[in-house]
DNA sequence: TACAACTCCGCTG
DNA sequence: CAGCGGAGTTGTA
């Protein structure tokens, strides 16, 4: 049985659990633990720093190993989504095309994703303009699209 | 089968 | 032209 080593990190919107395989990141969601515990391991540790870089504006992407858990079609949209650039913006209209798909599969499959920022769905918005949702909240999803806009 | 983090199209004013 | 409503679409539980 492989061990998953996990940890329950504070940042700048609540706090948020991650869970790691063999150095591969698996997952980064929001917890409902409000205690800061961090494993005492590399890649944890190194992942926080990135992290508080990141609301910082001082890092622009995260680049970690990750074990994507899904179906194929969902590996495939998070992997599309994945290419997008820090600062850019994309329509869920772009990656539908690009998967052979329609937009409703890939808002689908972005509300699946368990790695938050490391797969960086806030980047995604409707084709209207408006933001679409988001797991923690429109006003979330727009204040890290502002957050990557304004960092230079 | 019903639902979802969408989009397009046609209708009203 | 803006705003609104509804149908079409594709993948999942």
């Amino acid at each position: 049985m492989e061990k998953y080593i996990t940890s329950n990190l504070k940042t700048e919107l609540g706090y948020f659990t991650l869970k790691s395989i063999k150095k591969k990141i698996t997952y980064f969601y929001p917890s409902n633990d409000k205690s800061e515990k961090i494993n005492n391991n590399h890649l944890h540790i190194n992942f926080l720093k990135t992290l508080n870089n990141y609301f910082l504006k001082e890092s622009s992407s995260f680049r970690y190993q990750l074990k994507l858990i899904g179906t194929e079609f969902q590996k495939k949209v998070w992997q599309e989504i994945s290419k997008i650039k820090y600062g850019q913006t994309v329509t869920y209209n772009d990656i539908a095309k690009k998967v052979n798909s329609s937009p409703r599969a890939i808002g689908n499959a972005c509300s699946k994703n368990k790695c938050l920022f490391l797969i960086p769905c806030h980047r995604i918005i409707c084709a209207n303009g408006s933001t679409g949702g988001y797991v923690l909240g429109e006003n979330i999803k727009e204040y890290l699209i502002k957050l990557e806009k304004n960092a230079k």
